[in-house]
DNA sequence: TTGTATGCGTTATCAA
DNA sequence: TTGATAACGCATACAA
């Protein structure tokens, strides 16, 4: 009932083999060409292969102190936008030797913290984190091991980590102008839950900003939706549907989460989009083609924040200061039948 | 432009501060307390707690020849059907103090092999890997060192690892029931290369047993798409509809990702679905529930075989032999209205 | 060009 | 109940 292990084939024997010393071998593991033999170098070589030798790298981040594992907190692995994050990241980390240790906090800060302290321990050299955005105390605690640490997507206010995101404002921004120009009676915003998520935040505040400097009649359908709570979203709806009865209307969906239930909410209610009822929304998952004549979406560079993301966490790692306190990309708006001729 | 890495807090603060020895504070962190007078582990638990320590995992690693470290090779991350394994495997991890290394091989056995090597360099604990099936040079190395090794979903033949996956044959077969018995003319498979991956083929296997069995008239209709290539699902769907011309027919989707494809190129021909053409496929992603009247799908315990997945390693690391070589969860039929009231 | 000796932070063995 | 010491696999300062 108890783990074997066998012992692993070391430095040691790779040394003893070749019959050099540990040093030697330690000297063509670094790439210290130029200090070795060359005949010693090819039978180090051979002897490496021979034995299918994989140096140790937690020993060597023990003596180097570094562990080549990055660290990836996400709040919801389940979503397309994050796994394309990840892709992005993950990329750039296989290219300078880095691996990925990936972390799922569903949202949750307590998570959020446990997880944090784990990837503490296995001393990650850097960290790339779609914060919750509440209880960032572990978060906090980084800073003071100087560790790298990238945002992505949401920022905290109170720490002064780099993020990386997209414009916000301007995506928002634009869409709504598209959704302006069809002259709709109504506009609704439906969000999960604005509290600590600054991304959420943002698009509401751009997406109120916009009626009002159109003086637009509508201006307070902003709606919170709660996912996990069965119903949240179509209560929401349906009030929503009585409030704006015998008027034309759109509704813009603050990610491609909300946005897909959304779709299925109109489904079950046998609406027709856009004939009933306009739809746009933030993030452009794949099956945004496929629904109906499609969905008009914001579609943000998601791979590419990965790549920026974890590139800026090497810059860190070299002792590069960067300066860009926010990089946000610019968003793209396509769009698609459920915004247009209704 | 050097990484200054400033002295992490270590066990020998600890020891220092709360005026014991290493080996004492190293008995609490193992948890040991019998052996441990009362107010001396107090006086360690508030040391510990005052300075933030965090005990060095790869130290401990080097001594206790573990990492703690989970490798986790996926042939394809953007896969829904690919992370909800990894969430589910990410929970049992996290439960029991482990963490997972996540890899994406793109469908790359190069790169496949390249990740195995590097995951075997950070001494993982356990290896859960979706494989691509071809060259799997790499992952018969880890028997000789003997960790362990979970398959998902895709079986390797000359391979003797455990693998979980669900009821093929039988989940294709009720399906197909399901569309003979609406007495379609033409029925297709579409798939993605057969070769070298396991599911597929038991996949394609069963549909064109079930087709001869019943007598079915068409029985050649199994087109191989290869989707990284613009056009070839359209091209091979084109020459289906022109084989079929005239006749009422189905197509069953080998899998989530085919079956989006499937759904994108009907709609930019204006194919209406179930009427021009019903649709069937494997996997649930949750875009089937909005796509016109609900895609048929058969739906996989996806998280279940994630948390299987890696409770199958913990147990081999526990020392336990497990006796299943192949662990088949059922899958399940969902009947919507794409295979229906055409 | 090569080797010896030391230490990274932790656990384990042994002794007190 | 506690502590001194060695060892894990590797990299490095220093010698030769």
């Amino acid at each position: 009932m108890e783990k074997p292990q066998l012992p692993r084939v070391t430095i040691k024997d790779v040394a003893l083999k070749a019959g050099v010393s540990k040093t030697t071998v330690s000297r063509y593991l670094g790439g210290n060409y130029k200090e070795i033999a060359p005949k010693t170098r090819k039978r180090i070589e051979d002897t490496i292969a021979s034995l299918n030798y994989r140096p140790n790298i937690m020993a060597r981040g023990l003596k180097r102190n570094t562990s080549n594992l990055i660290g990836m907190v996400v709040a919801d692995i389940s979503n397309p936008y994050t796994t394309a994050i990840m892709r992005g990241a993950e990329d750039i980390c296989n290219q300078n030797g880095y691996n990925l240790l990936v972390c799922n906090t569903d949202n949750d800060p307590e998570k959020e913290n446990d997880y944090i302290s784990m990837l503490q321990a296995h001393r990650i050299d850097g960290l790339i984190i779609n914060t919750t955005g509440r209880n960032n105390e572990a978060l906090k605690d980084l800073a003071h091991d100087d560790i790298p640490v990238v945002l992505v997507d949401r920022k905290v206010p109170s720490l002064e980590y780099d993020t990386i995101g997209v414009e916000n404002h301007r995506a928002v921004t634009d869409a709504m102008h598209h959704l302006i120009e069809q002259n709709f009676d109504r506009i609704a915003f439906f969000t999960e839950p604005l509290a600590g998520v600054s991304t959420r935040k943002e698009r509401a505040a751009a997406f109120e900003q916009v009626l009002r400097a159109n003086g637009h009649p509508s201006c307070q359908d902003i709606y919170e939706v709660d996912l996990s709570s069965e119903g949240s979203l179509m209560d929401k709806l349906l009030f929503f549907l009585e409030e704006s009865k015998g008027q034309t209307k759109a509704i813009f969906a603050v990610n491609g989460v909300v946005l897909l239930q959304l779709v299925i909410a109109l489904q079950q209610l046998n609406l027709s989009i856009p004939k009933d009822l306009a739809l746009l929304g933030f993030d452009n998952p794949e099956w945004a083609l496929a629904v109906g004549s499609g969905i008009t979406t914001i579609e943000q560079p998601t791979y590419e924040i990965g790549t920026a993301a974890m590139e800026s966490i090497l810059q860190k790692i070299k002792g590069n200061k960067t300066f860009s306190q926010y990089t946000s990309f610019s968003a793209r708006l396509i769009i698609r039948g459920s915004t247009t001729n209704n």
